[in-house]
DNA sequence: AAAAAAC
């Protein structure tokens, strides 16, 4: 079997070949055809099987005929998050670069000129979250009732944040006369309620996984103290035992703070880290991803928005800082390394609260996961010692001294228990990395909530100018899980970085998925 | 014990 096989167009079949692939994943030869035809597509499929290329290649092939009206865009693809939106829009413009074709993004943070360009001139493709989709209609500035096809992509991961209400709401947008092509990992009833609420006969396609992970990662587990500075020193001891194989790592927490904390922490450390997580301004993610990707950074500091789907070719490591609080969370988390048949490793650090954790991803994984070196029960209780401290005064007590370090690190938010606005991201800070480098504010987005952030910022200074503890949040950090540091780089625009496996398949296809393909 | 997503 080969692309050529599938039906696909000339265009399409061009760029596949220019993108070095030839042979077909299941899901791709199992959904292809079928989506060629303007029949419904249900995929049972995880990330990493292939599965963007499987609606954006037939997309492609039947956007050849039409053109797309102002407003009224032909296609949409709804995507749970904004880096894995952005990513589809990478495949359309890799795959569609012998086609004429506009692709509008619309995704929170950034700014609504351009989406609103964009709009207006005509989308062939719209690739949206659910949030900023419904927004630009309330603006009236979208009409959905000219889409031909909807894609609705990791549905049951929309399903876990809270997204099918405005997932139905969509749909009802649209008219029944559309193509829908919808995929899922996992059919829980909630999801198989919506697709036959809103599936038309539709050809089921699936890719069944291994219930284990890939056996080319080498999985450990590491015991540490439970305090976070042992955790730390753990993790550093890791990473520096680990540095001669160590390509590039992806180190995974399970809370924002913590990956802000952590992130701090290894910048006072000389590791060459970045961060990535939700609160982060849009801007600052695009380019932390951006420069992991290229290698301009070594290591990854992340929530779990970058533990599904997420292509990040050749990881070689990943950490888990923290253990999942859902084991199938550790799957999607380890599944970052190990791709395309490679070695990977799988560092997990655990402590003593951790065990009944451990004993869930075991039983689902079906198989005991080795300790690095000896069990928790050799863990002492952790005393003393160094960890991120800068020098501090001789007299100082050494446990005092640690917890002062700890807060630290954990920047002066801990202090006044501020908590920051929702909506606003990262607020004041954009401000600050405007002002301080104004460089990068020049080349990257208008960003609206940027200006939101600076009336925000000038209107606490009036009213807060008291709080000193307002004025320290404000502060430049270096260690922030914001742009700050990375903002010496000019920001590039996405299309440029066009890594050439975004797509699971060909040579980056996981063991797995050769497994079955029931069509 | 979390994360994600509009402003």
């Amino acid at each position: 079997m080969t692309f050529s096989d599938l039906g696909l167009s000339p265009k399409v079949l061009s760029a596949v070949t220019d993108a070095g692939y030839t042979q077909p994943t299941p899901i791709q030869a199992g959904a292809i055809p079928h989506a060629l035809l303007g029949k419904d597509v249900l995929g049972i499929a995880q990330t990493g099987t292939g599965k963007t290329a499987s609606f954006v290649l037939p997309m492609l092939t039947r956007l050849e005929k039409g053109r797309a009206r102002a407003r009224m865009p032909r296609t949409l693809i709804l995507e749970p998050t904004r880096e894995l939106a952005a990513q589809v829009e990478e495949n359309f413009v890799k795959y569609g670069k012998n086609h004429k074709l506009n692709i509008a993004l619309l995704i929170g943070g950034v700014s609504f000129d351009e989406q609103d360009k964009k709009l207006e001139r005509g989308a062939d493709v719209l690739i949206a979250t659910p949030g900023r989709l419904l927004d630009h209609r309330e603006r009236g500035k979208l009409l959905l009732n000219g889409v031909e096809i909807l894609v609705i992509d990791e549905a049951d991961r929309m399903l876990d944040m809270g997204f099918i209400p405005d997932i139905e709401r969509i749909c009802e947008m649209i008219p029944f006369t559309r193509q829908t092509l919808f995929f899922s990992a996992t059919m829980p009833p909630e999801i198989t309620k919506l697709t036959e609420k809103f599936l038309h006969a539709p050809v089921r396609v699936e890719v069944s996984k291994a219930a284990s992970a890939a056996t080319n990662i080498t999985q450990r587990l590491v015991k540490s103290g439970s305090k976070p500075w042992d955790k730390r020193e753990t993790l550093r001891n890791l990473m520096k035992a680990e540095d001669a194989e160590l390509k590039n790592a992806i180190i995974f927490c399970n809370r924002k703070v913590e990956v802000s904390e952590l992130f701090r922490s290894l910048l006072k450390h000389d590791f060459d880290a970045g961060a990535l997580h939700g609160d982060m301004d849009q801007r600052a993610r695009m380019q932390m991803l951006a420069n992991f990707r290229d290698g301009k950074l070594r290591y990854l500091v992340a929530s779990d928005v970058a533990a599904r789907g997420l292509d990040i070719p050749d990881v070689s490591h990943v950490f888990n800082y923290d253990v999942p609080i859902h084991a199938e969370d550790y799957v999607h988390r380890i599944g970052r390394t190990g791709r395309a048949g490679r070695s990977g490793k799988s560092f997990t650090i655990a402590t003593k609260s951790d065990t009944k954790y451990i004993d869930a991803i075991e039983r689902l994984i079906g198989n005991k996961i080795e300790w690095h070196d000896g069990d928790l029960s050799t863990v002492v209780a952790s005393e003393g010692g160094e960890d991120d401290a800068p020098r501090r005064g001789k007299g100082a007590p050494r446990r005092a001294g640690r917890k002062d370090e700890d807060r630290k690190v954990r920047g002066e938010r801990k202090k006044g228990g501020e908590r920051r606005a929702r909506h606003g991201e990262e607020d004041a800070s954009s401000v600050v990395a405007e002002q301080e480098q104004p460089d990068v504010a020049q080349t990257a987005v208008a960003d609206i909530s940027e200006r939101r952030a600076r009336k925000e910022a000038i209107r606490s200074e009036n009213t807060e100018r008291k709080s000193s503890d307002r004025n320290e949040q404000r502060a430049p950090e270096r260690g922030d899980t914001r742009p700050q540091r990375d903002n010496s780089r000019p920001a590039r625009h996405r299309h440029q970085e066009d890594n050439d496996t975004t797509v699971g398949f060909g040579d980056d296809m996981p063991a797995f998925m050769r497994i079955v393909a029931k069509v």
